[in-house]
DNA sequence: TTGATTTATTGGAACGTTCCATTTATTAGG
DNA sequence: CCTAATAAATGGAACGTTCCAATAAATCAA
């Protein structure tokens, strides 16, 4: 049916002898032309087998409706609620975001964005990887190509950020440790090159300290943050003197990392140490036991982030308001039942 | 430093004093210039804050170096590691794979492939969505885009393909659980709507038959790919006159949720009822009990596929031989001891 | 020196669109 | 029936690159 050769749209207007302009006119679906020749011309797209180039569309068209979503960590299925939650706003929006994976790799994201410019994205929506330098983004600035960081933000930047509340979130969380009665804590996983690190840590901290805990019984053990890293922090932990008894995980990957080296030690999650995760990714419900965890509303955050692309495109800025989203804890048996009668020291009021 | 509009060859050229021709010899690494002459255009290049227009280059090339890998379910992270595999190749190769999720919606996909094609992609790794028409890749074709299919396949179609040997392992995990001695089997979860589904559901008759179990003993219940679905199952299953005591699932998320439902009704999975699953995602080691599960090399598959594309587009061909890849049976936990002993029928030789 | 050869560089046309300024066809007003 | 206004369709230039053919500069053989 088709020829052999890519039609264009001279071919169209030939098939449907009209003119170029017309045709054109026709597949912006501009009403000035008459329903018939619209009609016309449409079933000569079809019949040449036409596929529109956006490539030369965007040479004049100065830009593009391609909006790319730069994600760290694929894998972690956390990433990929995120990117779902985005996708279902720009799908109703009608346009096809393209997802690209950075494996937590700068030099790999250095790649991406560049191919992800030339290309002539409208927008980016970005999780950056570890280790990212401040300039990374410098180019996309340049350029004046709106971007939206995602989850992650990076130490100095004017780029707008979407993320939970991670404070809120480890304060609730390590609250609810120290009502189970505990009384030396740890914070498991994840590295101070993250600021998303220190806003759980600070959590964290904020909540030992007005809830009456020493700085010495909180402790911080750095780790990476997946399963292995995990199974690392707890494992350091158990070597201490005095090992603790409850901890905050950095997310919901280093919380079944935790448990997994509990289980290898013969102690039960929840019963013999208490484990909060972070993020609250749908596997956190399912596991044996079911993980408490801080509900962050991943896909939320992304459409909120997706909304945000949006509009900045819309409005040709550059700039947004930043947006965190709340967060709650989601309680299930990862910490066990209520220890406090047991735990707590002998004397106090109430 | 840069101005303000974005800068072209002409400004570059202008800046480093030569022609635009010049400057694009050095973008395109030409040997022809002489390399005083090309230090200085890069400099002018840093200069002026210059983005390549791929764009307009593509209008010229006839051919981009976009690869596009369409994916129908990113949340299973199943398609995260397939993905990964892919991109580990791309990367070698220098470039930059777009990742697109169907979210196995065969609407959602017509209009991924639909936006692919006019950022004129060089080729596309895709794992179609349940559901997809014979003719939706029929545009792809005249166009003569490469095109592999991975981990699925669809009825009627040229277009190669990448996946395990379903079969086997569906019959390699039925034989092991008929050796544990299991006399009524069920298949969970899928749907025929799937041509993978018929192969492993194919290798698994094949084990009843060939190692005696009766076709009435060997059930099959269809349901969701996910876990959701592999709970359904394991409860109708159980409402059954004569429940089975083992089953085969069709995915590792499938198995979850056999475990999980088992684990509502008070029964421990592997001890009580055994548990195979098949793709063998990195959760399936980790899980309590650990799965047994076929592994199917999902990152080498994908690296396979990649291969496979690269070399098509290489020889600018849009056909290529089908790759099916070893599979084995990886025993864990979830199956229990062996109970040839107590279950095996008196009297039998050796 | 001169012409032939090699090495570097360059101008122009082309790629497939969009959009503006025009032209042509149609309708309305008097 | 003519003019003015409106509606529909069109030609041409431009977008930023590549690539070919052509030129300019340098080197060589004689």
């Amino acid at each position: 049916m088709a020829s052999r050769a890519k039609a264009t749209i001279f071919d169209i207007a030939r098939e449907a002898g009209v003119s170029k302009s017309t045709v054109s006119l026709v597949l912006q679906g501009s009403g000035l032309i008459r329903p018939e020749t619209a009609v016309k011309v449409r079933k000569a797209i079809e019949d040449v087998g036409y596929v529109y180039n956006r490539g030369a569309a965007n040479l004049r068209k100065a830009h593009s409706n391609v909006i790319g979503m730069v994600i760290n960590d694929l894998t972690n299925p956390f990433f990929a609620e995120l990117a779902v939650g985005m996708e279902r706003v720009f799908q109703s929006a009608g346009i096809v975001p393209f997802i690209a994976n950075t494996a937590e790799n700068p030099v790999r994201q250095e790649e991406v964005l560049k191919s992800l410019m030339e290309q002539g994205v409208a927008g980016l929506i970005v999780s950056p990887a570890r280790g990212t330098t401040p300039g990374a983004f410098r180019r996309l600035e340049l350029a004046g190509v709106p971007v939206v960081f995602a989850m992650r933000r990076l130490p100095e930047s004017r780029i707008p950020v979407i993320t939970p509340d991670n404070h809120r979130g480890a304060y609730l969380a390590t609250a609810h440790l120290i009502g189970k009665g505990h009384r030396r804590l740890a914070f498991f996983g994840g590295s101070s090159d993250l600021v998303v690190y220190h806003e759980r840590l600070g959590g964290f901290h904020e909540a030992c300290e007005t809830l009456g805990i020493a700085a010495r019984d909180a402790l911080v053990i750095e780790g990476e943050t997946n399963r292995k890293g995990g199974m690392a922090c707890l494992e350091t932990s158990f070597a201490l003197a005095e090992p603790p008894t409850a901890a905050l995980c950095f997310n919901d990957a280093v919380a079944f990392g935790a448990m997994l080296a509990l289980r290898k030690r013969g102690l039960e999650p929840g019963a013999d140490f208490a484990v909060v995760g972070f993020d609250d990714v749908v596997e956190a419900e399912h596991y044996v036991p079911a993980l408490t965890s801080v509900a962050v509303n991943t896909a939320g955050l992304g459409e909120r982030a997706a909304h945000v692309m949006l509009k900045m495109i819309q409005s040709r800025t550059t700039r947004a308001e930043d947006h965190i989203g709340a967060v709650n804890l989601v309680v299930r048996e990862s910490c066990g039942p209520d220890r406090r009668t047991r735990n707590r020291p002998a004397g106090g009021a109430v």
